[in-house]
DNA sequence: TCTGGGGTCCTAGGACCC
DNA sequence: TCTGGGGTCCTAGGACCC
């Protein structure tokens, strides 16, 4: 037996958590350097606004609601996510954090207890302790938790934001209700194809062959359908070291130099190493991407990226920043303006499974020198030590122009009662 | 004239998730 | 003027092995 527990419309939960006013208010959180939206609150949703509408086509929209915009603000929204998991951990032995903002529990053997009931007691503590809503569903299978999740949270009045499918009647109805593509596992390309041969809602793809399902779909095309039927394929599963860490982002403006844009990926570059010490992990191949902005179509198009394979395993950031920037040289055309670019690597192995002989090539002091890094950035600030290929100036800067204060994260942030 | 039958590993691309 | 940033898994095909 698994539960789902969701936080409705997240990202616009935790603003409102601090600031009350804005309970019943539209409220839409934006992207990185304000682009497009990624978070609404139910009734910006109402107002037809679309999950990655872009922000300025919508200015006047907002303007004319007054919708309540927010910069996303990952600080808060990560630490509000631990919060919220750490009071739900303790309902289950085992559990496993799916996404910011949904886990998994396992609530096999609990049959003693009221499900139900019990489901509605962790919504109340969520809420009383954090202040986030939270919806609930209850099912044999992970992906009949996630139907009955979207039931729970389309339908709060009946079931009080806990939704349960216990019984084969339950399980038919739920797939009789739900759409195609609103079924977990079931994107885009595989809803469209579905439509095509008449199958409409979930209890539609339970009926459909094996051998169809397999020669169109693969094995997790199979597997989703054994789900859905109730029987489980998927467990929960334990965190493992990422396999691939990325670092990728826009720029607020083009970028036609290629020193602004060595001075960007040598930025990224060290940001993943910094993810990948704290993983204890160390890469052996790195991809680097540039492009121009895809939208605007007028421009002259270039995109392009590059794989390449370290001589030695590094989680070092002047080796990995170093590597990056000869690859752009690489990749780099003079005559376009750039929009993006990002530093991905690949192929983690653990910091201590290196073997002794592919030290020979890499400056050891970088490990001691390192460690000294993270250790002051930890204790004074991000990014306090940094490269000197990296923006020592400061000049780039993300556009966020809405962002509101790091409440849980930061001493001047928390908030002041006056009594 | 006629040329087997297994494997593994790697990569790119496609599908999906939040 | 202006459109995010992360991840995962599976599959087919090619290169290689004996």
């Amino acid at each position: 037996m698994f539960a789902l527990i969701d936080c409705n419309n997240f990202y616009a939960s935790c603003e409102r958590v601090f600031r009350p006013e804005l309970n019943h208010q539209p409220i839409v959180v934006l992207s990185n350097n304000d682009g497009c939206v990624i978070a609404r609150s139910n009734e910006a949703k109402a107002l037809g606004i679309p999950m990655g509408a872009p922000a300025f086509e919508y200015q006047k929209c907002f303007r004319q609601h007054q919708v309540h915009v927010f910069s996303a603000n990952f600080a808060l929204y990560g630490d509000m996510s631990r919060r919220v998991m750490n009071i739900l951990e303790e309902y289950s032995p085992e559990s496993e954090i799916y996404s910011i903002d949904e886990i998994f529990l396992n609530l096999s053997g609990m049959d003693a207890y009221n499900l139900h009931e019990y489901g509605i007691s962790m919504r109340e503590k969520v809420w009383k302790w954090t202040g986030i809503p939270t919806s609930i569903g209850i099912a044999h299978t992970k992906t009949l938790a996630k139907v009955a999740n979207r039931i729970a949270k389309k339908f709060p009045d009946p079931t009080k934001n806990v939704h349960l499918i216990l019984s084969n009647e339950q399980r038919i109805k739920a797939l009789k209700w739900i759409d195609i593509q609103d079924i977990w596992g079931i994107g885009k390309q595989h809803a469209h194809r579905l439509k095509t041969i008449g199958i409409h809602k979930g209890y539609d793809f339970t009926q459909l062959s094996a051998e169809w399902i397999r020669k169109n779909m693969g094995v997790v095309g199979l597997r989703l359908q054994q789900e859905l039927l109730g029987t489980p394929t998927l467990a929960i599963e334990y965190p493992k070291p990422r396999k691939n860490i990325a670092t990728t982002r826009s720029f607020e403006t083009l970028y036609t130099d290629i020193d602004a844009v060595k001075e960007r990926i040598s930025a990224f570059a060290v940001s993943c190493a910094e993810k990948l010490r704290k993983q204890h992990t160390c890469c052996l191949s790195i991809t680097i991407f540039i492009c121009t902005p895809q939208h605007q179509t007028h421009l002259p198009q270039y995109s392009r990226s590059i794989h390449i394979k370290l001589p030695y395993p590094t989680h070092s950031a002047i080796e990995l920043s170093q590597f990056a920037t000869q690859a752009l040289l690489k990749i780099f055309k003079p005559g376009y303006a750039y929009k993006k670019a990002g530093v991905i690597v690949h192929n983690l192995i653990n910091e201590n499974q290196l073997q002794k002989k592919l030290f020979e090539n890499r400056n050891e002091q970088h490990i001691p020198l390192m460690q000294a890094i993270d250790k002051i950035n930890q204790m004074i600030g991000q990014q306090k030590v940094r490269l000197a290929s990296q923006d020592l100036k400061q000049v780039w800067k993300m556009k966020q122009e809405k962002l509101s204060p790091r409440y849980t994260t930061r001493l001047e942030d928390i908030i002041t009662i006056y009594c």
